[in-house]
DNA sequence: ATGTTACTTTTTAAAGC
DNA sequence: GCTTTAAAAAGTAACAT
């Protein structure tokens, strides 16, 4: 029979990316002309709009500067930033330049189909904290790429702080070699 | 040459003045909590490193020290939680507890993993519970560590369905109200924990339906 | 006793306090 | 440092039914 070494599995679930429009922005206006968007400058400077598809946040500051959150690739967060210019030009806020997007974080989600002890990946792994008082997971920081991984005992585990889709396959499979290396995951799917 | 000294001497005074401070919110909380003089003399000592190490700028003394007896605690195994700490402090637990995480990173203070046996013992004795149930719940605690039932769960409610279960053995049964009171967690969490212990280390329980 | 909602952890940009 | 936004993981909590 032949063994299929089960690779983990991954799938990204929120793309943070910053956009660059380089004009001013009348947030008053905006908020005034578009019904649905959220604007409390005491509370917070940014006004927020809701796209339903893609299902995103953008977050809009009078410097022309926007956060596109909720994306689930880089391709949704084009299409967003798209619809967001559409929606603003549509209610006469002029936009003359092109958006420059910058993908600034992207959260994933994975399965490394097996358990984990994480008590004995605490110990054996150096940059790890794990306080189950506090929170479920072990929190590993890894330096090649430099992400924040969640690993928890069922085997999923959590990747943040990637900039680009390569670094969190990257991360997911060196976290899997490393915790089969430490002996503490315990493969079976 | 004289400024030299001037700066080192304010340094060191802004220091001893620092210190005296945070001995004085460190008696406060080791009084209000009841913690042994070992531990917060340990405490002091993770405090002292802390300040040495430029830990405290621009954080609250309180905070910090607070962090530090919450360390203490952890390294000599007292059974405090990091939200009863808070409770006596201005600072929510939430800025403790990242007060507490910057001891563990920046401090390299090295803190034992939480045992849920550790709180078995207080909470035993607030319930007033005999030695023997006492020790029947610690067997449970390792029972579930073995079976690999404990990664990733409060250990206060580990030890409180571990404590409930034992008491029941015993023919001396708390409520899961009294339990979880004792304990500081929910009645829900504490029969989550129980059900599973339960059902996955197959124990038996006296006939106690209803 | 169960169900729903919500909070814990991590990451990241934005402008201003 | 904080404020706001999104998202996953698993555990605990608060309040409703």
């Amino acid at each position: 029979m032949i063994k299929i070494a089960k690779q983990p599995t991954y799938e990204i679930q929120n793309v943070v990316a910053s956009v660059t429009l380089n004009q001013r922005l009348d947030l008053e206006k905006i908020a005034e002309r578009i019904p649905h968007a959220e604007y409390s400058p005491e509370q917070f400077p940014g006004l927020v709009l809701r796209l339903p598809r893609p299902k995103t946040a953008t977050l809009i500051f009078s410097s022309g500067k926007m956060v596109c959150t909720g994306a689930k690739s880089e391709a949704e967060v084009q299409k967003a930033v798209k619809s967001i210019i559409k929606l603003l030009k549509a209610h006469g806020i002029d936009i003359k330049n092109e958006p420059i997007i910058e993908v600034q974080n992207i959260v994933a989600s994975a399965n490394l189909r097996g358990t984990v002890d994480l008590e004995r990946a605490a110990f054996l792994l150096e940059n790890s904290m794990y306080e189950p008082e506090q929170f479920p997971g072990l929190i590993y920081r890894m330096s090649d790429p430099k992400v924040v991984l969640l690993i928890f005992s069922s085997g999923k585990v959590v990747c943040t702080g990637a900039k680009k889709e390569e670094e969190v396959r990257r991360a997911v499979d060196n976290i899997h070699k490393l915790l089969k290396e430490q002996g503490v995951l315990f493969e079976e799917p | 040459r004289l400024r030299k000294w001037q700066v080192r001497a304010r340094a060191q005074n802004s220091m001893e003045r620092n210190l005296a401070q945070a001995v004085i919110e460190l008696e406060r909380l080791g009084a209000q909590l009841g913690l042994p003089k070992a531990v917060l003399d340990r405490a002091l000592e993770i405090y002292r490193s802390a300040l040495n190490s430029n830990l405290v700028r621009g954080r609250s003394i309180e905070s910090v020290m607070a962090a530090a007896v919450y360390a203490a605690c952890r390294e000599m195994r007292l059974p405090r939680t990091l939200d009863e700490i808070a409770l006596y402090t201005r600072a929510g637990r939430k800025d403790v507890a990242r007060c507490y995480r910057l001891l563990l990173r920046e401090a390299s203070i090295k803190v034992p993993l939480p045992n849920a046996a550790d709180f078995v013992p207080r909470i035993g004795s607030l319930l007033r519970l005999s030695g023997a149930t006492i020790k029947r719940a610690m067997e449970i605690i390792d029972q579930a560590r073995n079976a690999g039932l404990t990664a990733g769960k409060d250990p206060a409610g580990l030890a409180a369905a571990a404590i409930y279960i034992a008491a029941i053995q015993n023919g001396e049964m708390r409520t899961q109200k009294e339990v979880a009171r004792a304990a500081k967690v929910t009645e829900v969490t504490v029969r989550n924990r129980y059900k599973e212990l339960v059902k996955r280390l197959d124990i038996k329980l006296p006939i106690t339906k209803k």
